[in-house]
DNA sequence: CGAACAAATGCACTTGTGTGCAAGCGCCTT
DNA sequence: AAGGCGCTTGCACACAAGTGCATTTGTTCG
């Protein structure tokens, strides 16, 4: 039967109610305080009739906000997607609030972004896309507030690192091709030229040529299907068509896949390996059953949240995490 | 330069700075605020010299705080991320931040998701997932709070509600169906009886019924992948398949009709028509070209964006949204 | 029965901000 | 030149919590 408020009730109100002082309703509701049971369930009971909650803004103000803010971009991308999921339950289990906000990659973005986190007073700023510049994480670091970059460009000082190991899969990569036989590599990436990517292409191309096998490079479009699919288009519509490619990201792999098999007839694995990044959900699917390596989300999240629980350890970290190889049936398997 | 904080800095360190009261700091920040221009600069170049950023919280304190939580379960299903993806895009358009509390879909999770929306008095609440209990929505009313439900149970009184017109899609897909001549109906659901979901069952069967069309009504788990693929093995392994299915979910289409394809080798749409609901991203990839019922997310984030600037004329709304039909392959067209 | 000690309670201050009110200041007008 | 008017500015309070310190209350032991 709450009396019609229409504003949010206080621990003012509540005391008036339970004819105690605001201190006492106060105490009650911070663990380890000095209550008798008697006022404690007056203030309980009033509160409850009153439907009283803590206000976290002004707890906020003189201790921690417990606010974590995610700055992402491609939301909708399943790899991001389950960052998200990941990343805020695993927050909540550690009792932080999370607060998302939607950003282009494009630094005046992130930047308007990391901004938001301050005048929020996020405990930490966990940054799963794009780069902010150096300057702005020194003002958060400045201001006590942890910075944590998800799979960025690792030269950035001062925040801590976390990161899969972008060069051990571009090998592996090229080994699993190479042992299905494929002579004709290609690469296929996305025109973001984000550090990631980045990485799994110089060392894929790198350890192919040191190994005597051509790659062909295709970029046809951002990190999308619909570019997985464009770059089958140009790759099997030159001569010389590769045997084997290297998709550095999981979505790319599905588009390409689907118009190798529907325009151009391939079959996978025995006319054409494919290799994908990031084993999303899809990848799983009966359709494609793509041979790819899963990023430890888990892991990762986890590595987060202890960062955040230990805030003195963190300065300039950075942890790689080994991704875990996952081999379905888009790679012919090794001979023997 | 910023001198080693550690801390926040506030605006009483910025008027010092400035050599202004704090009144004058914020008041630059405070648009239509009374200042001179010589001050405001003054202001603004220690403000910018100590890495100054407003409070919000404390700011909040008084005012609105300009802060939308989000209750949303299944964050990985592409629907649930676009939803995400598109509302927290539109917020922050309008000025508001967004809270994300994931949960799972039961009345516990998502009551204690909607009481920590009240501990960071979020101006409102909008639940994509789960069903709330009728109480808490009303003490977060009496809050002053406002509540969205989202493709929820319209029965809720008090909240402003918001949904697509299932029954229309329902009786769309019949209607497709059987223009494409199909005689042996099939309808898959999943076992979580969401509004929604029992809705599109039952206006589907109904009409099929009126028709003089047998329907075989299958759930094989959640709304999944995996449940679409399972319900097939059991609709497909039994005497008297169906020729036409509609499917409540994306999702569910994909998996059914990959193990339609895959294992029972049938040809979509020659020997099997598909109708989904959601028109996912992936449900245009070349694999599936599904037809299936587009949710108008971007008018639905709007109309929800709009609620929250008129808080007066919310009260006990019930918005339903068309969901626009998508023709792909996998419904045969009709003759003529 | 009184003293000593522990538990409970309230006062007042703190956090960072916005703003009403009154005072200060300068400029214009008569 | 003096009054008036308008723009600035600072003081003080409000917002909603947590907490140190002093005070009150209660209990137990001598």
């Amino acid at each position: 039967m709450g009396t019609k408020t229409r504003t949010f009730v206080t621990a003012h109100m509540v005391a008036e109610r339970a004819g105690v002082s605001r201190s006492a309703v106060s105490r009650t509701f911070t663990s380890g305080a000095s209550v008798s049971e008697a006022t404690r369930k007056k203030v309980l009971e009033a509160a409850a009739s009153l439907g009283y909650h803590v206000n976290h803004l002004a707890r906020g103000l003189r201790e921690r906000s417990n606010i974590v803010c995610l700055v992402v971009a491609d939301l909708t991308t399943p790899i991001r997607a389950r960052m998200v999921d990941v990343l805020t339950r695993k927050l909540q289990a550690a009792g932080k609030i999370t607060m998302v906000i939607n950003t282009e990659t494009d630094t005046e973005s992130v930047s308007s972004a990391l901004r938001q986190t301050l005048n929020y007073r996020a405990d930490a700023t966990v940054v799963l896309s794009g780069t902010p510049p150096a300057s702005l994480i020194e003002t958060c670091l400045a201001n006590g507030q942890q910075v944590v970059l998800i799979n960025r460009d690792d030269r950035l000082s001062g925040s801590s690192n976390l990161g899969v190991d972008n060069a051990m899969a571009g090998r592996e990569a090229l080994f699993l091709l190479l042992r299905a036989g494929c002579r004709r590599l290609g690469l296929i990436t996305s025109n973001a030229r984000t550090a990631s990517l980045v990485e799994r292409e110089r060392v894929f191309v790198e350890a192919a040529t040191a190994a005597g096998a051509a790659v062909t490079v295709t970029a046809a479009g951002p990190t999308s299907y619909a570019s997985g699919a464009e770059a089958a288009r140009r790759v099997f519509g030159r001569s010389n068509a590769p045997d084997g490619v290297f998709c550095v990201t999981d979505l790319l792999a599905l588009g390409f896949m689907d118009v190798a098999r529907i325009e151009f007839g391939l079959k996978i694995p025995q006319d054409l390996c494919v290799v994908g990044f990031d084993d999303i959900e899809q990848a799983a699917w009966h359709s494609y059953q793509l041979t790819t390596f899963a990023q430890p989300l888990e892991a990762m999240a986890s590595e987060v949240v202890d960062l955040l629980l230990r805030p003195e350890i963190s300065a300039t970290t950075r942890q790689i995490v080994e991704p875990l190889p996952v081999w379905r049936s888009s790679v012919r398997p090794g001979k023997g």
